[in-house]
DNA sequence: TATTATAACTAATAGTATTAGTTTTGTCAC
DNA sequence: GTGACAAAACTAATACTATTAGTTATAATA
């Protein structure tokens, strides 16, 4: 047979499959039987499973980008933020292994999944530029806007928060915080907040 | 032969090789060789590999607690959190795959793992008391904490950050802005702040 | 139509967790 | 001490993994 199977075609069988049973129930066995060939076929295409899973995170880094790039159009300061940190959370309740295959990827400085994430990272300075901090505090505010967002929805993800209180609403609150923080850095007008110590 | 092994040598040993090789080198195989006995006989000991890594989490977990709690001793306010940040970024540092393994262990609700979970959690609760919150902010306010620091040093540990600048600064500068605009919320002193959109 | 590269195939291997059934060994009641 | 019992080791076997080597069929091309 010679079906003419596109590396295209694999990949998003694959992500089809992990987005159902999870990353770790892949294997390339369940993936070549959903494709109609046999295991070793899939070697004409792939390397060997590492670069599966890091083309798997490519892939799916690349939706997520576009998701939260095209949250942010026409937004700008606070209003584009929480459209992304919106956008950053529907992406992982819809796809969540789909991001896990992310964070799982094995080479994060795979060359294609480093321009994703470049690419990703950039729009972050973009949208910090309109506030006003000089170049390496932006580095630190940019840091401080993944981790928040990353960490926030990782945590929720797998371990979970106490459900009581809603989720949503605790993120929008977390980044409102950090986002006042860094506001004030520049203004000062702390002369009368509580004692650090 | 009648090694008399005993659980925790087993899970210490698990500890040692993971430390060494990392979460997914870690086989039943190796850690027999180790332990100088056939693979087979550490289901004497543990239900299967899924258990395994869940005791493995939850030994990793106490030793993180345990780290955690130890670093904020005597201290309060700003002063306790940042102390606990550091311990967090000298953990990771010393210990990544250790880390690794609590941030994938495979079940969160395993009832051990949860132990040392609610006791870091309610340490962290208690740090926060002396800020001015209600229940649900603090609520809020405890997520942020958790949410920065895991988000910050599992994005660091994984895919790293560019290593320009300095990464404890850049934790440092990120706490100081959440926790200046938690302190803010209360005190509404924004009347001159940059307006939000 | 002949050539060639692509993409499928079959067959085989080594490494994985896991189960079943057996044997050894330490412990403890008598 | 001796015998019973449970704990903890063992051997043997199975079912899945990924992966490699070598082979065959097909599609495109010259």
């Amino acid at each position: 047979m010679h079906k003419g199977l596109t590396l295209q075609q694999i990949i998003e069988q694959a992500a089809r499959q992990v987005e159902e049973d999870g990353l770790h129930n892949l294997t390339l066995t369940a993936l070549a039987d959903q494709l109609h060939i046999k295991t070793p076929s899939l070697y004409n295409h792939i390397k060997n499973m590492n670069d599966l899973k890091n083309r798997l995170a490519s892939f799916s880094l690349a939706q997520f980008s576009e998701a939260l790039i095209h949250s942010a159009m026409g937004k700008a300061r606070d209003d584009a933020l929480f459209a992304i940190s919106d956008a950053y959370l529907t992406f992982i309740k819809t796809h969540p292994n789909l991001y896990w295959a992310i964070i799982e990827v094995p080479d994060p400085s795979d060359s294609d999944f480093k321009k994703h994430s470049d690419r990703l990272l950039t729009f972050l300075f973009q949208i910090l530029e309109a506030y006003a901090l000089n170049e390496e505090d932006r580095v630190h505010a940019v840091r401080g806007l993944r981790s928040i967002i990353h960490g926030f929805t990782s945590l929720q993800l797998h371990h979970g928060f106490n459900m009581h209180h809603d989720q949503e609403k605790s993120l929008k609150w977390i980044l409102s915080a950090f986002l006042r923080g860094l506001k004030e850095k520049n203004e000062s007008c702390d002369g009368a907040g509580q004692p650090t110590e």
